[in-house]
DNA sequence: AAGTGGTCTAGACCACTCC
DNA sequence: GAGTGGTCTAGACCACTTA
């Protein structure tokens, strides 16, 4: 029994299939690729391939020598498409447009400071703008830059493009990290977002570094009643 | 030049530097695989290997027949973990607690009929408790779960193992999609989270199915100030 | 119809860890 | 030191898609 098709998915699913019904318990020991192999009756090439991506979800722990083992607390593990803003808004249909409301030059706030790892007497391009969906506040960027570390952007005219981006142009793919909060409507917030003061917004700060450097960080706050959807 | 050691991280380096540099362009083609292997000096399964993480990490675009692009529009993807309650508790140091407020069945609100494709007939279990670390309101949990669909929940007692953790441990690893948003405390929430009335809270959907079934939706609204962080 | 990526195989060696 | 997973290879066939 057991033998589907001799395919990585085939074996994959008989794996997540044992891990379901219990038969293998979490914080149990699984078989070697090896014996795995032989019972399902293909190459263990195969069998590693299945369990490889079944650790990368999280539900099985693999060390050599040691075995691979069922994890005692699976984790849920959800991947999020960060889009750009601009194709956000015109995949609902919606007209996108940007207008900058700041580029200068400045002192960054200590919380900025310390996000980036920076001292406290270096000068930033600090860029805020709106980005619309129809004619409607979607979303309020504000941006610090380190112009040592990008220095193309001094060149950079963000009156159309917007710096979100300009950016990801420029410097494709390089390491980041995300968080994601709620948070109250400033005063300013307020007036660009046309929300009351206080309102609840969703709130996405981004630190984006290349190797040691760190190039840029934003808050992009939006607007209420914005959802960040994703499929397990 | 460039063929560093022959092992599929290498080739993956290799590949991601020649599109950061440009020299692969956004919605240009690349090599074949065989083309690069020679190159490179490797078999074609490396290189295989190599770019299938490059095409998952959504920098290039790869077809049958019609070869490898760079991706036109690269899409930043985020892996979130996304833990236990009382796993993301304890590993901040702090004690973990769960107290039931509600466990009845009940008619669902129409948001939650639309969100599990019921009929408006269907009594649920509705089961209200509230997460704590130490002592302080961390998450208030408001969850609808179908006993027909998953009907091990007549016997479980949500007193002290909350149902967040009860079902990861009864039906693990099936699927589902979460959402995130920003939400004004409503008075309820404000006193069973010790906030203000209006307070900007981060908030948690997830709608859990195994195969056509809807299991469970679930609503995770947290204490002011929470952030979900990851690494990209 | 033909060319590309997707995958399987059998064998081999290596790196890491635990005993 | 020995056993496990991690990886590379060379060759092969297949599935899909586009020309």
């Amino acid at each position: 029994m057991t033998d589907g098709a001799n395919t990585w998915q085939a074996v994959q699913a008989e794996v997540l299939r044992r891990i379901r019904s219990g038969q293998w318990a979490p914080g149990g020991a699984i078989p070697h690729e090896a014996d795995l192999a032989q019972e399902l009756g293909c190459a263990r090439t195969t069998v590693n391939r299945a369990l490889r991506e079944v650790a990368e979800m999280g539900l099985i722990e693999r060390r050599r020598r040691a075995g691979s083992r069922v994890a005692m607390r699976p984790v849920r593990r959800a991947t999020l498409d960060i889009p750009v803003l601009r194709d956000e808004i015109e995949a609902r249909g919606a007209a996108y447009a940007f207008t900058l409301q700041k580029r200068e030059m400045a002192l960054p706030p200590v919380s900025v400071q310390a996000r980036l790892a920076l001292g406290a007497d270096r000068a930033l391009l600090h860029v805020v703008g709106l980005h619309l969906a129809d004619g409607h506040p979607y979303a309020l960027e504000d941006r610090w830059i380190d112009p040592e570390a990008v220095p193309q952007v001094q060149d950079a005219d963000f009156t159309t493009l917007s710096p979100n981006e300009w950016l990801v142009l420029t410097i494709p793919f390089e390491g980041g990290d995300i968080a994601f909060s709620a948070h109250a409507a400033t005063q300013g917030e307020a007036a660009a977002l046309r929300c009351p003061e206080g309102a609840a917004l969703f709130v996405v700060e981004r630190v984006t570094w290349r190797g040691e450097a760190r190039l840029t960080c934003v808050r992009l706050t939006f607007a209420p009643g914005h959802r960040l959807v994703t499929v397990i």
